[in-house]
DNA sequence: GACGAACCTGGCTT
DNA sequence: AAAGCCAGGTTCG
């Protein structure tokens, strides 16, 4: 059956599809140009999107369920957190720090996605010490592996991310181990088995109804899940946008351009993980995550 | 409590 | 060709 194309109108200078969903937030989108026509299709709250953009706005496929235009735009709205003014805070804080006002110049209409909390819990597990293309692989594995059939377009089937109890089972670490998942099925499988025990609607939550320090720590309790990976799923599923996951590449950026006298070190340490993010929300404010995407 | 080393895997580099 | 290096960090000692 064919779906209809649905409208949502959306400068492309508050959002840029390829900066949002090319840029490591979420790993369940691919790009597709056949001859000139450029489209995304993406899964996301158990629905298949299909994106298309030009200057004005977001015209669109879903498959998943039958519903109606302004529905499923307040979806894509909340996913894209489109309430949030992007021009006027890149202004705010181009005039507070010069080097961002030059990146801002060069990319636009970048931004933080509100994102599925289960699947950012497993997926960032997933991407500590690891490479995009692997990561985005697992992603897909844990999908068709545990979760349930969403479509089947032009062959492809697609799957929703599976709930925690289906990763809770018994001989999902053994699975993950033969799927080439390396350590990380085990911090899969207890992670998963640790938000059962404690009954996975409780749990979550209660997640979501904590301060940022509070869900940040609550977060780090689950194996695999340590201060980074703990804020890009704050940042990204819980909306605590104050949040500034240090990885690698922003420790880099900030001991070139911003704290020259941080040390020179192999891995973040706690204590320059704190200074970095303490650093950022001191210059951007309480939306210094939202930032982040430019640094 | 604060480091540094070890860690699955696969792709890319010597 | 085989070894070495590295990638959105975390765990372990």
């Amino acid at each position: 059956m064919v779906k209809p194309w649905f409208r949502l109108i959306c400068k492309r200078e508050q959002l840029q599809l390829l900066g949002t969903l090319n840029g490591g937030q979420s790993f369940r989108w691919k790009f597709i140009d056949l001859e000139g026509d450029k489209k995304w299709i993406g899964v996301f709250e158990k629905h298949v999107w299909i994106l298309k953009q030009n200057d004005d706005e977001i015209s669109y496929q879903v498959y998943g369920s039958d519903n109606d235009e302004k529905f499923y735009n307040n979806m894509l709205a909340n996913y894209f957190q489109l309430n949030l003014d992007l021009k006027q805070h890149f202004a705010e804080w181009s005039s507070k720090d010069p080097i961002f006002k030059k990146a801002a110049n060069q990319f636009y209409g970048i931004r933080i996605l509100n994102q599925d909390l289960v699947e950012n819990i497993f997926s960032f597990i997933c991407s500590s010490n690891n490479n995009i293309s692997r990561i985005t692989s697992m992603v897909e594995k844990l999908a068709l592996l545990f979760g349930e059939k969403i479509c089947d377009i032009d062959g492809q089937v697609y799957f929703s991310f599976p709930p925690v109890e289906a990763l809770a089972q018994d001989d999902v670490e053994s699975v993950l181990k033969k799927e080439g998942f390396g350590y990380r099925a085990k911090y899969i499988s207890e992670s998963a088995k640790l938000i059962t025990k404690e009954g996975v609607g409780r749990w979550l939550e209660e997640l979501k109804t904590l301060p940022y320090e509070e869900s940040r720590t609550k977060l780090i309790t689950l194996t695999g899940i340590g201060p980074k990976v703990s804020d890009c799923i704050c940042l990204m599923s819980l909306r605590h946008l104050q949040s500034i996951p240090v990885d690698t590449h922003v420790y880099q950026i900030a001991r070139k351009f911003y704290m020259h006298s941080l040390p020179k070190r192999k891995t973040v340490t706690t204590k320059i993980y704190k200074d970095i993010g303490d650093h950022f929300r001191e210059l951007y404010g309480p939306l210094a995550g939202f930032s982040f995407v430019l640094i």
